[in-house]
DNA sequence: TACTGTCCCTTTGTCCGACAAAGTTAGAGT
DNA sequence: ACTCTAACTTTGTCGGACAAAGGGACAGTA
């Protein structure tokens, strides 16, 4: 039998982790604003009194979090974390679980539903030439696979961006992220998929521009059941999603 | 007119980077299985033949994206990405774009709607029973607000849990994650905040029991709109979620 | 047998000093 | 006012060093 527990584990936190901890505290409160720089490396080894190399392993868990970033010329200076970089990291620990794309089919369902019923209410003119723009883009590459997956991945950003629900906007990219490199293989086997995309954007952008929430709802989930029955098509809905897909994950993340 | 691009831009990536992203490789293939040792920095600084300094940057790359953890002897093994840690990165980034309680709200009305379909559709025995122990745990500690809100933002985690999608669950959790701080100072400040609060878990936990959809969905918006209500009291809904909160998910992330 | 204390080896966290490459700044020259 | 060059600074990397903590083996003790 164990003693009762009588004291909790003390933390004595390593000297680079209390150095990222302490450059994040004053980025999160805001007393370090996003642009602002952070000193040099020599600047911080002097304000911590600590050594380079231990400066230099606090940035990297910075960096790597998304809080700071070197600019062109390497110099730090405090950021917000990116979206896509954040998601990034999502899409590449629902791979490592492997997420069936059931999960992701249900999940996005849900979450594209909600997007388009946010941009229905309340898209601006903006964010419709934004999607009008994307419609051409996507009409002029529609027989291109490629091309078409990038341009409908972007599309369903703007839908996103067009809810002005930067929580939804977070929620729904991992999933999508996960999405785009099978819509690539769907239009390139089913050879109506392409066109049928298209006119989906094209019902969307329509529902948006006249705020009809019922068709905005209703063709989502088309375009959704569409790339379902085009995947079931070349895959089993029940498969994990691949490693392969990383690739794309992992390029992303480097821009 | 640019010359016909006859190069790609070289990939000159730094050192600490490119041991990063091969030891990432490696794990997100499979070919190293989370659990696996990856090996002494010393192994490591032998296998890239690079400095240990240039390796221990890289590991913290690679710690800070959950990939890799020290056990309680400190040496490196591989690990699945923890999603509370990664979801409390995102609350991070919600908190530093200055998301409202808005769309925090909005969100959460979608993704917990969400989550009690699927676990109305398909939680088993063994959610169950977590739930209803969780709920034996409120109803103890009804009376304290700090406990209380810990207890409800775990019953959330375990409903999406039941739901069987880790999608929807990584996807809710952000939100969530912010919901918490806030759902204390309702309970503190509003009498009846407590017994409204374990009610509905109850109802929630009866709903999924019976597979009763229409109810699982109308306890959770009650259940919400009772949240919108207490904060309402205390607060405009359109604030941004403040500075304060990010204690929470710091303390979380350590663990 | 079960527990304790000890010695040794390994590993990590930190430090120091150094240097090449790339970027920045200031000054010279036109 | 503009360009070119020569310092100077900063980053990325390296080699070597050491204290502290963990793990293992081994002996001593109750």
């Amino acid at each position: 039998m164990a003693v009762a527990p009588l004291f909790r584990p003390i933390d004595v936190a390593p000297a680079y982790q209390k150095v990222a901890d302490a450059i994040e505290r004053e980025i999160v409160n805001g007393r370090i604003k996003p642009g602002d720089p952070i000193g040099t490396e020599h600047d911080l080894v002097r304000q911590f009194g600590v050594n380079r190399s231990t400066i230099r392993e606090g940035i990297r868990v910075l960096e790597e979090g998304g809080l700071i970033r070197r600019d062109s010329s390497r110099r730090l200076h405090a950021c917000l974390p990116r979206y896509s970089k954040l998601a990034s990291r999502l899409s590449r620990a629902l791979v490592l679980h492997e997420v069936t794309f059931r999960e992701l089919y249900e999940a996005s369902m849900t979450l594209e539903v909600a997007s388009i019923e946010g941009a229905v209410e309340r898209a601006t003119e903006e964010n419709i030439a934004e999607l009008t723009d994307n419609l051409a883009r996507s009409e002029a590459v529609v027989g291109n696979p490629a091309a078409l997956a990038e341009c409908d991945a972007e599309f369903h950003v703007l839908v996103a961006k067009a809810s002005q629900n930067r929580v939804l906007q977070l929620a729904r990219e991992p999933a999508a992220q996960l999405f785009y490199p099978t819509t690539e293989m769907i239009v390139t086997g089913v050879a109506e998929g392409g066109p049928r995309l298209v006119a989906a954007h094209r019902h969307l952008i329509d529902a948006i521009r006249r705020r009809d929430r019922e068709a905005g709802v209703l063709w989502t989930r088309r375009h959704l059941q569409d790339w379902r029955r085009g995947f079931e098509k070349i895959a089993n809905l029940d498969r994990s999603v691949e490693h392969m897909y990383m690739e794309h994950a992992q390029a992303a993340r480097r821009r």
